[in-house]
DNA sequence: TATTGTTATACTCTATAACTATA
DNA sequence: TATAGTTATAGAGTATAACAATA
């Protein structure tokens, strides 16, 4: 590129993908918390409490293994659900070292309402995108996170 | 959307825009943090220093302003650059309160060599989306980016 | 009174290492 | 020996509140 395509305005970090990344994720996740409210679950909770209805009865080593955290990170979120009364851990006949990730009834309900909040503040957040360019963007991300490691 | 337009894999989760924006910052940060190496800057140091080049003189202040941070948390980060010998904070004549951040001359050249690093470490790894798709995903995060605070 | 840079402090998220009970 | 869950601990990254110097 030579000198004579000015650019109109931005730095080096405006052409960068991560940093595009990085602070894309932060507007969304700065709304997800205020539609959430005070008292609303973390989107880490979240995301757990999401793969234990994806995957029932999923263990909570596999559960940190698809969030791509460690085993004692875990902990604190799945008791953070059992203390909401979410789910619960349930014994697994045969191996008395696992625990099933279990929904409650009440958690049933708690991640509906939870996912329809989701989904009404990223609609609200992106309607500047077409739905064409949503579906572009969540292609192109899942493009990258064909490199996830684990 | 009916139940006849059955998904062929994928969980809630894999639709929204903000949990894959987060899993995909993650594999671009692993892979710079691999890229930059065990001495390397970290992502808000490198940040930091970059703007320090785009915006010469300046000041804390305005410095975090503009990375959506803090001025409490951006003390450690020049100490940071300051002890790299990256920048220097200088006196600006006229009001005693203020100090703009000045590159020194090994900053400039470790800037230059960390912006080559980063930009061949994006290269690398989004060689799975097409120039106009790396246009296109930077184009749709910068709408997001719009609705930034500050 | 208001602003700049700073310190003290705390909270969230995450990782590593070591433990226990099981296998 | 190896694995599942757990605890203890530490390190980033961030925020809030209060302070001294200066405006």
């Amino acid at each position: 590129m030579s000198n004579l395509d000015a650019k109109i305005e931005g730095t080096d970090l405006d052409d960068l993908v991560g940093y595009n990344l990085k602070r894309a994720y932060i507007v969304v996740q700065d709304d997800y918390k205020r539609a959430m409210g005070p008292d609303g679950m973390s989107a880490r909770v979240f995301t757990a409490l999401s793969l234990t209805h994806a995957y029932p009865n999923i263990t909570q080593s596999e559960l940190a293994r698809r969030m791509g955290i460690e085993r004692s990170g875990l902990v604190a979120i799945v008791d953070a659900l059992e203390t909401r009364g979410y789910l619960r851990r349930a014994p697994v006949p045969g191996d008395r070292r696992v625990q099933a990730l279990v929904p409650t009834e009440a958690g049933r309900h708690a991640y509906q309402a939870a996912i329809n909040t989701v989904r009404a503040h990223e609609a609200q957040l992106l309607t500047t995108l077409s739905r064409a360019e949503q579906a572009q963007l969540l292609s192109l991300l899942r493009k990258i996170r064909k490199g996830e490691t684990g």
